[in-house]
DNA sequence: TGAGCGTATTAGCATCTACTAATATACGAG
DNA sequence: CTCGTATATTAGTAGATGCTAATACGCTCA
């Protein structure tokens, strides 16, 4: 229990949470939406795993991280308070409002390296 | 809400915790319970004040802590969760079985200083 | 097979955190 | 007022943690 919630005592990776809690997403992806460099993302990304609070699968050469069933299973009433939570607070709401921009877009995680900044430009929230 | 992961990101907070969702209790006893020194203690205590996890109340020189009304009301899933949780490890269970030999001998923080260690004896679990 | 991309890991550093030991503060009893 | 007790705080230190920059690994496709 206590590795929990050391591994949700940091704002970055609960904003990485935040997301997976609503989608599927790989590295990639969480990288344009949080505008955090990829070693950052990769290394929070293996501590919530650690932790058991995601899981990821491989496909070709993209890892695809989600909240982890068991997770889910084991530990419902903490799911459901961090759902809850997560709505009041800006930080997170507005990066669950890039993601839906990013995804009403079309956008993918096979998006070309020269086209990031591209992205990163469409799913600028206009505050 | 990153606060109150950070101040339960921490075995000895939570064991302490652990104690204080069961009963209300001043440093000294704490510190009989738990054989973790004063000023770590107070140290610990601090950080959940401050995150507003628990509140302390002063009568005389002692002051009592309990979980703060405030905090059970606004993190109902997570007190909820918490609760359950802290039945499931053996170090938890143990710290409340010494505090129940404690009650149940009729103990209390006014104990002498020098009745220390025959307090820590007899609340000793004899696994 | 080799280039390019997605992801993981490493090294080096700064900051944070928890601990011990010592000291300070606050209160009550005498 | 002063001593003893309960609690808080400080100083110093060791270890943990998060960051950046660089590098390594693994997969795909030409």
């Amino acid at each position: 229990m206590i590795d929990i919630f050391k591994a949700l005592a940091d704002e970055n990776r609960m904003r990485i949470l935040n997301l997976l809690i609503q989608a599927e997403l790989c590295v990639c992806e969480i990288e344009v939406m949080l505008e955090l460099n990829q070693s950052n993302i990769s290394r929070h990304l293996k501590k919530l795993k650690d932790s058991k609070i995601i899981s990821s699968t491989k496909t070709a050469q993209w890892i695809h991280y989600k909240v982890s069933k068991n997770f889910k299973d084991n530990n419902g009433l903490l799911y459901d308070y961090l759902e809850l939570e997560l709505q009041k607070d800006d930080i997170f709401k507005e990066d669950l409002d890039r993601y839906m921009k990013y995804k009403d877009l079309d956008l993918n995680c096979q998006l070309r390296r020269e086209d990031r900044d591209q992205v990163l430009n469409k799913i600028k929230l206009d505050k």
